[in-house]
DNA sequence: TTGTAAGCGTTATCAA
DNA sequence: TTGATAACGCTTACAA
């Protein structure tokens, strides 16, 4: 392996003008210049990164912890954090944590260690996942999707209303046993888009039903079973609202399998798109988010953190929005989720 | 941040004793020992993997760079080679190279200089991706699904069977004028699943109409667009095999948006799974690649490779499944797959 | 403009 | 068993 000395010796230099001319830092005699970059490139030189990092303490290098690889809505929001950081000069390490507060925090450690530039995660608990190892290295940490314990900057989505979105929708559509199959409440998620449901069931008179309300994880397995659970109630929901998209495709798949027709006997709503909602009888309303947009905003966050921005940590709320499918019923729907957009997006 | 001098201070030894106490390596009095702990663990201190990488020449790190992060195939990849990895003390950094020559480049230039254990790649073209400079510097590459114009380990399902096999099971259904979508042939997967289903069609004394065969990107669009042309068509096919997951999206979403009946009127393979293929209507026979162990073997080799096998280049070959559903007609093609697993597969 | 040399944090050799 | 010290490859004062 080439190094900076061997580059140095061929073109007759110091290893100080081939860094200058390599970095472009400093002025040097466009001579001296040539014979250097025609050194590195006979001898195949490339920087050594970990000698860079190590003397300039800076590695340009942004991690992201998601949950879930093979959720759509995580690598939605990747090719958001990529885009920006590429065009910053940073690359991107995706770390999948897999629910697993072990793997979670063996990668925060690993990241502590290696001194990556800054993290955005999405955390497996909002309660537990420590990630004071980062913050006590000085690298910036940005939360999304799912709050973290310590107060940090945080994009995430109006989980409340849009889970109130949701189940005004199926309300108003005729609902009146609302089901609510949910993430297990140490996500932060799970409990506000609780809320929401909740909100919108005491808006309209309805009671809440603690039988109907579901905490599994969130993952397809869940929603299948949970469904199964519903279907074999005597006194059975008319309307689920599944607040992820991976328990939604096993809802889906659930009550497919027993042929329930949707929306006659039971409606349905989800929580993100995935590509196939546009596809399967019935297409399915779900409530959106824009992941992409998430992932830019984390990272044009964090990258204002690398330039000095020491303001208070911020919390970035976006709107979700109610897309109308065939799964639930649609005509009283559309009156519905315009009167919200106003008054809530607004508010 | 505290360094490796400041926890030796603090216990008062040398920095020598607290990196073997650390590290577990060399005999320490048990004495010393527990104060370099006592004192590691009130410092907060972690060891600065860059210091150590720089002195060690060794990352610990394995990069997996995927050209379409979004894709359900290379996730599922990428689950396997992380459960492999993290096992064997590895941590894995994903790149996501979308598909761009560019971008794949700068990420290959990255990792080169980071100096990284390992990388397994699925190139954006087998053409044209330079590894080199990997390969220069002595990290292993293992190409994954995809081959590399170089010579390396290599982790595929083998294409050409796989796509013989879907495209005899079309023909012994019925089907006359099989369409064939396909990827540019710059991937090697491509270029496989071409041959496969020309075999087959040769096998059953068809001709190969190159008006049927279609080359666009392995996205769901290009399989939309694709599907359209094909309904334009005056001597329009009676089934179409396309080649991978994100275009069968894009197949199934045109034959559906254009109520053509499946398999009356068009049957439908396609290949790998995704997790809507079983609950749309009709559910879509595929091809399947056991992606999850594929991930594994190539990391697996890839450790072998550190531990000094320096035997040949290997080429791991897995066998695909063809798993009917309702999108083809099943009854013959029941009695075909059991003779086209006895034939190929033992072969 | 160019070169010398220190130092980033770690491990490992060698001497004690 | 322990410690002093060199070395890994790089950037950057500082000196020339």
């Amino acid at each position: 392996m080439k190094t900076i000395r061997d580059v140095a010796a061929a073109a007759k230099v110091s290893t100080a003008t081939v860094s200058r001319v390599l970095n472009k830092s400093g002025k040097v005699n466009p001579v001296l210049e040539k014979r250097v970059l025609l050194a590195a490139e006979k001898l195949h030189y490339r920087v050594n990164l970990t000698g860079r990092n190590l003397r300039t303490k800076s590695t340009q290098i942004l991690a992201l912890i998601v949950p879930d690889v093979e959720n759509p809505f995580f690598t939605a929001v990747c090719r958001g954090v990529e885009d920006v950081a590429n065009r910053a000069g940073y690359s991107v390490m995706l770390c999948n944590s897999d629910e697993d507060p072990v793997k979670e925090a063996d990668y925060i450690s690993m990241l502590t260690s290696h001194n990556v530039s800054g993290v955005i995660i999405s955390p497996t608990s909002s309660k537990l996942t420590d990630v004071s190892s980062l913050v006590r290295r000085g690298i910036r940490v940005v939360a999304l999707d799912r709050k973290l314990p310590l107060k940090t900057d945080y994009v995430r989505v109006d989980n409340r209303t849009a889970a109130a979105l949701a189940t005004q929708h199926l309300i108003s559509s005729g609902a009146t046993r609302v089901a609510c199959i949910n993430g297990d409440r140490s996500k932060s998620t799970a409990k506000e888009r609780l809320a929401g449901y909740l909100d919108a069931l005491k808006e309209a008179g309805l009671v809440a039903d603690p039988k109907l309300q579901f905490f599994v994880d969130f993952k397809e397995e869940g929603g299948f079973e949970a469904t199964l659970e519903i279907l074999k109630m005597k006194d059975r929901p008319d309307a689920i609202f599944v607040t992820n998209n991976q328990m939604m495709t096993g809802v889906f798949h659930a009550l497919r399998e027993h042929n329930v027709a949707m929306p006659e006997q039971i409606s349905l709503v989800g929580f993100d798109d995935l590509p196939w909602v546009d596809i399967v009888t019935p297409t399915v309303t779900t409530v959106r988010q824009p992941t992409y947009e998430m992932g830019m905003a984390a990272t044009y966050k964090l990258l204002s953190r690398f330039n000095g921005d020491n303001s208070e940590p911020q919390e970035i709320v976006f709107e979700p929005e109610l897309v109308l499918r065939n799964s639930s019923v649609k005509l009283k729907a559309a009156k519905l989720s315009q009167k919200l957009k106003v008054s809530q997006i607004q508010a």
